[in-house]
DNA sequence: ACAATGTTTCGAAACGATTCGAAACAATTT
DNA sequence: AAATTGTTTCGAATCGTTTCGAAACATTGT
């Protein structure tokens, strides 16, 4: 790389450095003649200015810090798609670290960015811990993604968990399934916790109880989704429908029912969370809820655009929380419920 | 967030601005009795060095640049991941970026890298074009993973990718397959194009001639896997195995298959390239070269680091080109082809 | 022709660290 | 006690920009 300062551009095109400054950022009127002399000088060099230089005199980085749990996550690499464009347009570009679930390391990705000095920062948390507080207050620029932590003022975007619960589950409530299971992930983290409230709170609405036996706590693994599928399906009485958390639960979930030899839908309906090109060449073609990890990621980096814009003033956009609707996508892995399965049979037979 | 500079650390320690400086890189002896006020001082003010001043005035920034073709390609975040994890142990950060398979936009991310003076690039590259040249004979430190540019010196790590299209070639050969067929990708992309000369190498070494309608030029994309497909199935005499070049093609294939309610692997073998976690709960579960990403990625920030440390010197290492094996992992969509089934059938009542 | 006004242009001081060489001090040898 | 050596400490210059205020110049109205 050659190097070539500004101090060289202004040498060769026979201005000050300041000139070349004011012209290169527009701050300030040029002559058409010096113009086309430093124009002429840039190129002949080369030179491209110094972007450290740069953000050490102005005090921002054009740089966010973004820190997801995994971004072997399918859904990661689509936020991640959302936060880049939206950044792209304002020029800025996004370090990505990876907390691998630990608060420790999520810590510690936070401390170098700051050190890097990054002018916000995009966060799908591990912790519940008020850690963030602090930094909330310092009014340092971040908008929480995905996961939202607790009982802390703070801007975040995420799906609407809650609701794309609910949805699901009056989904196969519609469908006629009065057994419905719930296989969880992590109920610190906020997207999990959510959407089991949306399923209870259906299940409350369409005066079904929820049994104890049909409500598992996962860890967002396979391997979780395939032991609570085993229990549960092995059960006296098993669910005719079961709903999965995630999309790796799902995974699990459905090799349990495949194992068990156990026909999806015609035994179980399953609808899980995320779509992806996979699901629906799955056989059978999942029902899922899919999130809008696009919009996600794009929305949230606006956010944390504007609040790193703000200058003082504004507290009420400071807080903002933005829910996007997630959206059902009814595929081949949901139908009645066997008992009404024949119901429906005759009925159709009957009817049509 | 409160900022304290070095000299507030100083002043209140009431040392000079070099001694904390002395204290915290390790530069030179500092006595006890300082060390201490110096700790404590900066305890006080919580304060963590600016690392973008240490940049401009160290030449260094200890940050790398990734640029993928698509992070939603589930290859690319396990490659990122053995990036980071390399990054992190010399205190690397690196900032992603997606050239969305745009040669256009690949150069704007690079030099927008530039001008952050990050202190090498890791470069999935879009473009065949030399346009990396001159970066290279600027002793730029850059390597080249996954896609591998032609006909200029590079440092790269990618997989065998001729040896896992070998090796996928004589898995089906070895089961008796003759009519094989493979659907590649972007043959200027080097995976694909290095993939298909390992077929044409394993099928010349078997004696079988390589039918012309039985090779397909997809782009990549789930489409024209499906397309691919659906062509050659409908052929007259279709293939009784068909390699997809990487993962996305083989979904299409996948469904193009199961439209035509034709069976895998009891009418047609499939072997596909990438392992993720649906391709063995895949119905049937995928026969496939797994790709080493977590390593490639590992081994590619290596050499980088390598390069970045390198003073002059060591030409030899500058050109290194790693390729790492790739695993054949035998499932279920791939047999004996139909013809021999039945004689394998007839053989085995009778031989056992 | 001169003052008043509006543009361009520039010199110099930052931004927050590192680093060189000299100054200050302590310990040792003569 | 002076000279020598070695260790701490520090002042000041520097990295490559931006930006402020003043200087230089051109333009206009009187």
């Amino acid at each position: 790389m050659a190097k070539y300062t500004m101090r060289d551009v202004a040498r060769l095109a026979g201005v000050s450095i300041a000139t070349v400054s004011a012209y290169i950022n527009g701050t300030a009127g040029v002559s058409e003649r010096l113009t086309a002399k430093i124009a002429e000088a840039m190129a002949a060099l080369d030179y491209h200015p110094d972007q450290v230089a740069r953000s050490l005199k102005v005090g921002r980085t054009q740089v966010i810090g973004m820190v997801v749990p995994d971004v072997t996550n399918a859904f990661f690499p689509e936020v991640i798609r959302g936060v880049e464009d939206a950044a792209a347009v304002e020029g800025y570009s996004v370090i990505l670290c990876n907390s691998n679930e630990d608060a420790e390391q999520e810590k510690r990705h936070l401390s170098t960015l700051f050190s890097r000095r990054v002018d916000g920062v995009l966060l799908a948390c591990t912790d519940t811990a008020a850690a963030y507080g602090s930094l909330i207050q310092r009014r340092f620029p971040i908008v929480f993604l995905d996961r939202i932590p607790q009982g802390i003022p703070h801007a975040g975007v995420c799906t609407d968990n809650e609701g794309a619960g609910h949805v699901a589950t009056r989904h196969l409530i519609g469908l006629g399934h009065k057994r419905i299971a719930f296989v969880a992930g992590n109920l610190r983290h906020s997207p999990h916790a959510e959407r089991l409230n949306g399923f209870r709170k259906a299940m409350q609405e369409a005066n079904i109880a929820v049994r104890d036996e049909c409500l598992r706590m996962g860890d967002q693994s396979i391997e979780s989704g395939y032991k609570a599928g085993l229990e549960m399906m092995r059960l006296a009485v098993p669910p005719t429908a079961i709903i999965a958390s995630n999309n790796r639960m799902l995974l699990g979930l459905m090799r349990a029912v495949n194992e068990l030899k156990i026909r999806c839908p015609q035994q179980v309906s399953i609808v899980g969370f995320d779509d992806f090109a996979w699901t629906q060449h799955f056989t059978p073609p999942l029902t899922v809820i899919a999130q809008p990890a696009h919009e996600l990621g794009r929305k949230a980096m606006e956010m944390l655009l504007g609040q790193i814009r703000a200058g003082e003033g504004n507290e009420t956009k400071r807080f903002e929380n933005l829910r996007l609707a997630g959206e059902l996508r009814v595929r081949e892995s949901t139908a009645r419920p066997p008992a009404l399965q024949l119901v429906g049979k005759t009925r159709r037979k009957g009817g049509d």
